[in-house]
DNA sequence: TATTCGTGCAGACTATAGTCCGTGGCTTTT
DNA sequence: AAAAGCCACGGACTATAGTCTGCACGAATA
């Protein structure tokens, strides 16, 4: 179903902002006081977050929330963009 | 917790701008394909939306999900100002 | 004053977020 | 080549998001 690009979209928004602050998934995971393998699942997009996970996440990677899901939107527009390109 | 003032805080957001809109919790739940009383629990702040339901949403609101985030985040600390404030 | 409308709220339920433990594969370092 | 770091992934679990039914109540309206 076209919900799950939402979980996929923020992932990929994920993973960079994490790449871009220089940590593993282990340390992201123990600064946001989340489960490594649970922000595995994140990235791979086969988790959603909460609104209260957004918040935690958002601030060890030194991005507001708002920006956090708007970066997502960006990424979501793209993915059904590209989607729709390959027919 | 201090966790539930963001699930609050975005209840107080919502309850704002579905006023603003002119819908009651019935047509904004119909219109963004969720429940009625799960509406009026994300209102009084006893649940938090995932990142799926702020998308669905935000678009019957006629705003974007990271403006919706925006929202909270401001409101959210505007809750934990006067907290701290009453001693 | 009977009816309708909008909402709060409880209970019981199903779906999914988030944890915890472990395995294995790939790459880098020693 | 052995050790260590980073990650994908599975299974089994607990916590919470989200649904559904139905009742209560106050405010408006007929």
């Amino acid at each position: 179903m076209s919900k799950d690009y939402y979980a996929k979209a923020f992932g990929e928004v994920l993973k960079d902002a994490r790449d871009a602050n220089g940590f593993t998934q282990e340390k992201l995971a123990e600064k946001s006081l989340l489960d490594r393998t649970y922000i595995s699942l994140l990235e791979r997009g086969k988790r959603q977050p909460s609104l209260t996970t957004l918040f935690q996440i958002a601030v060890v990677l030194n991005l507001s929330p708002s920006t956090l899901v708007k970066l997502t939107e960006k990424k979501y527009h793209e993915i059904i963009e590209k989607r729709n390109s390959d027919k």
